[in-house]
DNA sequence: CGCATTGTTTGACAACCATAAAACAATGCG
DNA sequence: CGCATTGTTTTATGGTTGTCAAACAATGCG
């Protein structure tokens, strides 16, 4: 049953600025992460069916995301659960992600309710 | 002689996160920015001097980033000095700029006098 | 005025990208 | 085991991008 494992993804030293910022750079992916700040993780289907788009393409959004060392991949059972690399991000470019995730949530005009959450969650990362 | 033009650029409201990040994640760009950064402003011809790209590159990259709204241009006689928007950035999307800036010391070896000089630059603006 | 200097625009080209559909793979459930 | 569920890969397509070269434009200098 629980057998968890975990999907290939960079190492801390090896994440390069521009391909986060690139990855980053897709409203999409961009929302993926935003919600990811708040939520924990998330499936790819659940990722899909809140953004109105193709499984293949979340996948491939996912896939971009990873390889750009910005969420880990976990699959369990038959799932995958992608979340978001904080402590590796932080380590590594100090400050970027939290401007970027306060950034977006700026942007969207539904953010206020949302921005408190981001904030949240912002502060309250501790474990891993 | 001393007529000074100021080229057309997005108003602070309307830059928008993705297109900076965007507009960051290409290297010659970041560069660029990283330059600014330090050097305070600069020409089309000392950039593309600098970067080894051809003139012709070096104003589409120019271009790129005055329409996302990261760098504005001002023409004095002939020649065109670009230079960075921190105080629009800084007021748009905080620390976001500092934090590019950072980073972007931390991950290229290549560029030879950096991280003290943006902090003197970062500082100079009185904030942080 | 002619001309050199400084950038921009256009054209061309190869590379990459976001997207979706369909085929494929893996996994657990009954 | 068969099968539904969950994602990935493949294929195709339309759009964008970075690059250079060459033509063009603007500007000040002599």
């Amino acid at each position: 049953m629980g057998s968890m494992r975990l999907l290939p993804h960079p190492a801390t030293e090896d994440i390069e600025l521009t391909e986060v910022l690139r990855a980053l750079s897709d409203p999409i992916r961009l929302k993926i992460v935003a919600r990811l700040a708040t939520v924990g993780e998330m499936t790819c289907g659940e990722a899909g069916d809140h953004l109105g788009v193709h499984k293949s393409t979340t996948s491939h959004h996912h896939r971009t995301l990873r390889e750009a060392g910005v969420v880990c991949t976990k699959q369990e059972g038959r799932m995958k659960y992608i979340s978001l690399r904080r402590d590796d991000l932080d380590a590594r470019f100090p400050g970027l992600l939290d401007s970027i995730l306060a950034a977006s949530g700026d942007a969207s005009p539904s953010a206020a309710s949302r921005d408190q959450s981001v904030l949240a969650a912002s502060g309250e990362r501790g474990r891993r």
